[in-house]
DNA sequence: GTCAACGTTTACGTAAACGTCAACTTGGCC
DNA sequence: GGCCAAGTTGACGTTTACGTAAACGTTGAC
C-alpha cells in the first residue's frame, strides 16, 4: 500500500486525495483556480500526479502554519523556476522565519489578553464571593488548567 | 493636557479622537454602526464623551489581541452590565471564562503551527548548509527584526 | 432503462473590517 | 457671497478561502 502511494507513476482522483488530506473538491478546484495545482485532464476528469499531490501536501502546510494562498503559491513557483531549489529553498526559510515571528507576536498578545481577562474574572469572583456565593459558577477545573499553563509551559501535544 | 483629558466633562470631536488613537472616522462611525460607540450628537455631529474614549480605547485594545468587534462589543456590553446585579456579574464571569478558554485554544493552535515551522525551517536549514550555504539568510537579520519588535513596540497590550 | 454516485463548469453567497467614492450640509473667514 | 475644511449619510468595493446550489455529463449496478 505504501509502496504503491510511492510508486511515481500512480495517480489520483479528486475524491483520493480529498478523502486522504480531509480537504474538498472544492478546495482543490479552487487551489487549482489560483494556480497552485495543474492536474492532467482525463477528458474533463482531474488526474493528479504524485507532484501534484505533494504539492497539495505543500499547500496544506503552509496553510497549517497560517500562509496564505497567494504565499503559498509564491512559494511553489520559486519551486518550479529552480531545478536547483537551493533559492527557492532560502526564500522559503526566509518566509517561515517571518510567519514564525508573527505567530510568536500573536501568541504574546494573547497571553496579554488572557492575564486580563483572569483579572476580570478574579475580580468578578471576589465580588460574587462577598455577595451572592450561591451564583459563583464552579471554577475547580478551570483554574487547574490555568496553572497548569502558567507553571508548566505546557508544550507539545499539536493540535491534531 | 492630560488634567484636560482627565475632566470628566471634557469632549471630544471624531478626528480629536481619530488623530489620538490613530485611527479613522470611517472606523469610528462603523464601530457606532456595530453599536460599540454611541456618541451624543450635536445637531448632526458626534460629540464623543470621556466614557466614549475609554469605550474607544477598550475597542482598539481589544482589536490589537485579535478579537472581532462582536466579540468586543459583547464584552463592552457585559462591562456595562456588571454594575447591576449578581445575576449578571455571574453571567460576565461565564462569558470571560468562555473567551479564556477560547484564547487559550488559539493559542494552542498558534503552539502547533510554530513547532510545524520550526521542524521545516530547520529542515530547510540543514539541507541549505549541505548545498549552498552561502544562501543561508543570517540570523542576524531575523534577530534584527525581533528586537525592533521588543523595543519599538513595547506594547504593554493589557496595561489596564 | 434508470437510478445512484461520482465528476464537471459557472456563478453567486459569506463574513470581517473597513476603504472609497458620491452627494450634501454646515461653519468660519475674508 | 464665495469657498474651503470638516462633518454627515448611504452605498458599493475589497480581500480570503472556500460553501452552496444549479445544471449537466459519465459510468456501473441492478
Amino acid at each position: 500500500m505504501l509502496a504503491d502511494l510511492r510508486r511515481p507513476e500512480r495517480t489520483f482522483t479528486i475524491r483520493q486525495l480529498c478523502n486522504e488530506f480531509k480537504a474538498t473538491p472544492r478546495a482543490l478546484r479552487f487551489y487549482e483556480d489560483k494556480g497552485l495545482l495543474t492536474p492532467a485532464r482525463e477528458g474533463l476528469n482531474r488526474v493528479y500526479s504524485h507532484k501534484d499531490r505533494v504539492r497539495l501536501q505543500l499547500i496544506l502546510r503552509g496553510k497549517r502554519v497560517g500562509l496564505s494562498l497567494s504565499e503559498i503559491r509564491e512559494l511553489l513557483d520559486l519551486y518550479d523556476e529552480n531545478d536547483d531549489g537551493a533559492a527557492q529553498m532560502a526564500r522559503s526559510l526566509k518566509k517561515f522565519r517571518e510567519r514564525a515571528t508573527a505567530l510568536e507576536q500573536q501568541r504574546e498578545d494573547i497571553d496579554g489578553a488572557l492575564i486580563e481577562l483572569r483579572e476580570a474574572c478574579a475580580r468578578l469572583e471576589r465580588r460574587l464571593a462577598e455577595i451572592r456565593p450561591d451564583l459563583l459558577p464552579r471554577a475547580a477545573d478551570y483554574d487547574q488548567v490555568l496553572r497548569a499553563r502558567l507553571d508548566g509551559h505546557g508544550d507539545a501535544a499539536m493540535g491534531k
